[in-house]
DNA sequence: TATTTTTGATTGATCGATCAATCAACAAAA
DNA sequence: TTTTGTTGATTGATCGATCAATCAAAAATA
């Protein structure tokens, strides 16, 4: 049945085959094999198509941070407001498509092979470093600068921390589903309170 | 050169080389004979004294929690007060024992590992549960029994948060120091303005 | 249209390396 | 000499990677 044009069709399913399998086992020992199988095809396709393990890896990683960053591109353009893009990067965060069990598992695992994989703490880095320039420069519409650098780390850190929060209950709880909104809100309020506690910033923002 | 007695200085020496060996990798692809290498004995030895690698990563998480626990008691109990008692909690999770970056390793490594161990996320569920019971127990004391659930489920998010965050910028910084300081003062801000933002509670916590 | 050639798609088989685990043996106290 | 500590050697299993071999569609040719 081979027709031509199968390797974008086989590419996807791969990709999204290891996302699954890493999901389900909530960690990075899966083998070629299991990612193959469950995407269809034979582990050597798979090498085939991507060359290695490695890159079966980094490809999913980027599939995973390229829906993130387009999610969060669509909606700061409809976003009204520094506040509001605030709110569109936190909604997306937690939206459906990046708080599914499985792909917050496969995001916690990238996070530990950062610690140990170059490229891969190169892509999380662009992650870090686009979510963080978001958050600034938004609120640094609506603060001080250094308040501003120091709220972005805040809302970045609650959102990490409630990430490996939810991975592990979602687990413990006999597979639990997310609760995007009690994020949302806690994470929401915190920006709240952060901003209602600063000065507004004049022209030079202020000492606290 | 065998004295009698070696058991516990090799269990010790074991374990502390996995802390170590696993804090240099940065995740758990580490081999028996690396850590027993490391301890300056055979893998032989390691399995006749562990029994297996599982139970060296069991006994490793084990260590983790007790010294983090010793800690947080020995913290508590000279705390003045319920808020100083959650400073406590905050001043102990970043304290120069558990924010060496070894030990955020490995922490962060043996997270992950709660996806699919059971034993080990029994572990981890007995440290979240302390953890959150600590904040609950002192946050109830300063405010509504729903607000004080809800700014514990903050601070746990916001220090396992800045823990994961940690982890990686003490790579990508050519491993750069921890900065326990500026963590510790950005959740106390939060416990602050959350503090601050809900009313006293009276015999019973009014809404919000 | 019918036949041949080419090429992409796909896999089973297999190699080589790694590693956890086991065991038999040895050394040094007791 | 009995016990405790210790290790090198070995084994069995797993896995990533490679490769030769199919198979069928598409393209070229007759």
């Amino acid at each position: 049945m081979p027709r031509t044009g199968m390797e974008p069709i086989r590419r996807k399913a791969i990709i999204e085959a290891a996302i699954s399998t890493i999901g389900e086992r909530g960690n990075l020992d899966v083998t070629v094999g299991q990612i193959a199988r469950s995407a269809g095809v034979s582990a050597a396709l798979a090498h085939h198509y991507f060359g290695g393990k490695d890159q079966i890896f980094l490809a999913t990683m980027r599939h995973l941070l390229r829906v993130y960053s387009h999610n969060v591109g669509g909606a700061l353009a409809e976003a009204k407001g520094p506040r509001g893009r605030i709110s569109a990067v936190i909604r997306v965060s937690f939206g459906t498509e990046q708080f599914a069990p499985s792909t917050i598992a496969a995001w916690l695992a990238f996070y530990v092979r950062a610690q140990s994989d170059d490229q891969a703490r190169r892509l999380l880095g662009i992650y870090a470093r686009r979510l963080n320039s978001n958050l600034v420069d938004a609120l640094g519409q609506l603060c001080a600068r250094d308040d501003a650098k120091r709220i972005a780390e805040g809302i970045a850190a609650l959102i990490d921390g409630l990430y490996i929060r939810q991975a592990l209950h979602s687990r413990a709880i006999h597979d639990g589903p997310a609760d995007p909104a009690s994020a949302i809100a806690l994470v929401e309020r915190y920006v709240n309170s952060e901003l209602g506690a600063v000065a507004r910033p004049g022209k030079k923002g202020g000492k606290r």
